[in-house]
RNA sequence: CGCGGAGUGGAGCAGUUGGUAGCUUGUCGGGCUCAUAACCCGAAGGUCGCAGGUUCGAAUCCUGCCUCCGCAACCA
């Protein structure tokens, strides 16, 4: 029978689209499957979605949809993206699968039975316009944080797990089993943060909010997302019912998980488990983040982050190549347009795609009638040989330790040998000598095996750049593209070359750029202007299972931002630009907003009426040089709380190096002034 | 002292039983003409954040400090 090999990504939260972060997390999980797959594993490869909870309830109301019709939508959108970046799931599991939240139901139900689930209270602030509950620290001046309205104090009946009673075995699972989490520092992290800190209760049930598996004894309460999502891992596999399948395939041999999500997996899932008598997986693996970094250079020059942008511009291949192979797996690493344009021109373009057009050239010239099978070798040949021998165990070495990027960096060391046998070589002198016909076709023959074998050892990580390669060279039998077909040096035979367009034509980095600053634009104007924030910011960590319990951030439109308005942004019709009302106001009063560090709280005189806008300029004024100042407000817009202070506009600044300088006008204005 | 991460050639990064500081990219020079202005060779370029300490010897170990970033918790 053949190994099994079980690899799941978490489980997606699909209140919105995905981005690349997600894409990272699954393009690694399914290079490994396919890894695994062609080293004659039998796979179970996990993704899905986790679609329970307030947070989608809320949206789905927003929008007049009911939550299931919602998540449908939004879940078709992710297979989608999951064909187009060619991810081979082999089971996609949604929490709202009748049998996944059925078995919820029996996971909850034994864990109740025997005693790790018991009936208590929650306490917590509660805001009762909004139906949610806080805890004292997130709280904003003992307000709601999301509308600053007041929370009183109160207990919601709620039923706990005793995570508490796991805290001495998962020290234990860490301690023994070094291989458990990884990288082995996140371990560190657990232990000291939380392990040994001792580990609280954990409410695992709602009554707040009705999307979602209800408790089987108790109706009222739903199952919160610990156990409904972090189920999914044993749930896909038919558990309890289908005992062959589970049986088969538990415990998973890698978890991959972003570093954001380690703890619940690697705490509060074993526990689950050891409450369920199941055994743990076998590693959880915490990567790292793509940050978008040095807002600068990506601001103003534009930066696509959305996968199917950058799918459909540079092809499913380069972007998976870019993602395995520009960040060591564990750590965090740096996203940008530039840099992924230069690794597929560099690595792709130049290196191996023109590795392969060469060559296929040469031997297309030199022999369109067919190699002769005669051989004339030299000692040089033998440094190409050997390396390609042994490039199978490097790649293997990395893939078993996850480390994709080691992996492609050794098969490109083959890819720049080749390249370099050519020089030593110089197989279009050999050409001109008739006698030297033998020697020449060694060479190229050498040069197409050390291809044959680098494609090989792609396709984990390029599902359809191989096959290319092998029709450009002729290569069309079934097992000289075997796994097992790398190891060996001497198996190339062609059905005659086929040249075709460049695989990876090279790109134009200024070109590029310009393109997405367009493409970026176009965006934000169908999307009704929403900013290119993110890109300066952070963040791309997977909105995964089980996402933290925090407040919601709402999704109110934004106003352009200064930053966006670029070369190639998209113009707008002057009826938009009268959308936006401005003002003149005088500042009357103003005063730093308690407990922040940015934010000034001011009293603006408008003509007649008195508004209260708060801003964060605190680093770059103090209040006491605010008052008398006239100012430019932005009158109409929505008004919202931040940090329990009213805001009802905006004052206009501008951006600079040093700070924030605030807009005003030449001579004097009377308050309440239009401005246009 | 809120938590965490990071400071290494222009850029992006490797670099732990402490022993001549490396890779990719960029720049400059040369070679080659099979190939996608690609490929190959060579060169320049670093007080390894700062200051102390341990040591025969520190990017690496210890102490203190500085700077940057993310999160907590805020730029409407």
């Amino acid at each position: 029978m053949k190994p099994t090999f079980y690899i799941t990504t978490p489980i997606y939260y699909p209140s919105g689209k995905l981005h690349i972060g997600h894409s990272y997390t699954t393009v690694a999980a399914d290079a490994m499957a396919r890894y695994k797959r062609l080293r004659g594993y039998d796979v179970m490869f996990l993704t899905g979605t986790d679609e329970h909870g307030q947070k989608i309830q809320r949206k789905a109301e927003s929008i007049g949809m009911t939550p299931q019709a919602y998540v449908d939508e939004i879940v078709d959108g992710i297979k989608d993206l999951w064909q187009l970046l060619d991810i081979s799931y082999d089971r996609f599991i949604r929490t709202t699968d009748k049998a996944h939240e059925k078995a919820i139901q029996y996971i909850f139900q034994t864990l109740y039975d025997k005693g790790d689930i018991y009936k208590s209270e929650y306490e917590g602030w509660y805001c009762t316009p909004c139906e949610s509950f806080w805890t004292q620290t997130q709280l904003v001046d003992q307000k709601c944080p999301d509308c600053g309205r007041p929370v009183e104090l109160t207990r919601e009946e709620s039923y706990f797990f005793r995570l508490s009673r796991y805290q001495q075995k998962l020290i234990d699972l860490f301690e023994n089993n070094p291989e458990f989490i990884q990288p082995p520092s996140r371990a560190n992290e657990m232990l000291n943060n939380f392990l040994r800190p001792g580990l609280d209760d954990l409410c695992v049930s709602r009554t707040t909010f009705n999307w979602g598996v209800p408790v089987p004894f108790d109706p009222k309460h739903v199952v919160y997302v610990w156990i409904d999502a972090l189920s999914n891992y044993i749930t896909a596999l038919g558990y309890p019912d289908q005992a062959d399948l589970f049986t088969r395939y538990w415990p998973a041999d890698v978890q991959l998980v972003g570093k954001e999500i380690v703890r619940f997996h690697t705490i509060i899932w074993p526990a689950m488990l050891m409450a369920l008598d199941l055994p743990m997986p076998k590693q959880v693996y915490g990567h790292g983040w793509l940050l978008f970094k040095d807002g600068k250079m990506s601001k103003s020059r534009g930066n696509v982050i959305d996968p199917v942008v950058l799918c459909n511009q540079y092809g499913v291949d380069a972007i998976r190549y870019f993602l395995l192979r520009e960040v060591p797996f564990g750590s965090d690493g740096n996203f940008s347009n530039e840099a992924l344009i230069s690794r597929i021109n560099s690595d792709l373009a130049n290196d191996l795609g023109n590795l392969v057009s060469r060559t296929a050239a040469m031997i297309d010239r030199y022999f369109p009638d067919g190699m002769p099978a005669e051989r004339d070798t030299d000692v040089i040949d033998q440094e190409l040989i050997d390396a390609c021998l042994q490039l199978k165990g490097s790649v293997e070495a990395g893939m078993e330790q996850l480390q994709f990027s080691l992996a492609l960096t050794e098969i490109w060391k083959v890819v720049g040998r080749s390249n370099k046998y050519i020089d030593e070589t110089t197989p279009w002198i050999l050409a001109r000598s008739p006698e030297k016909s033998i020697r020449l076709a060694t060479v190229l023959y050498n040069l197409a095996e050390a291809i044959r074998i680098i494609s090989v050892l792609l396709q984990p990580f390029m599902p359809a750049t191989p096959a290319k390669i092998w029709r450009f060279l002729g290569i069309d039998q079934p097992e000289l593209t075997e796994w097992s077909a790398a190891g060996s040096f001497g198996l190339f035979r062609s059905g005659g070359i086929s040249k075709g367009e460049p695989i990876f034509p090279r790109l134009d980095l200024d070109k590029e750029l310009a393109n997405h600053s367009t493409l970026l634009a176009e965006e934000s104007a169908e999307k009704g202007q929403e900013t290119n924030q993110e890109t300066t910011k952070p963040a791309e960590q997977p909105d995964s299972t089980p996402t933290a319990q925090d407040p919601v951030p709402d999704d109110t439109k934004q106003p352009a931002t200064v930053e966006a308005i670029e070369e190639g942004i998209a113009q707008i019709e002057f009826a938009d630009f009268l959308k936006v009302s401005l003002r003149v106001g005088r500042i009357i009063s103003c005063e730093k907003v308690k407990g922040s560090d940015k934010l000034l709280c001011s009293q603006i005189d408008m003509g007649g009426a008195v508004r209260q806008i708060v801003s964060g300029i605190a680093e770059s004024y103090q209040p006491e040089e605010m008052p008398g100042r006239l100012v430019i407000v932005v009158t109409n817009l929505k008004p919202r709380k931040i940090r329990g202070n009213l805001s009802e506009g905006m004052l206009l600044c501008a951006t600079t190096k040093e700070g924030y300088r605030l807009l005003t006008v030449d001579g004097e204005a009377e308050p309440g002034s239009e401005v246009s």
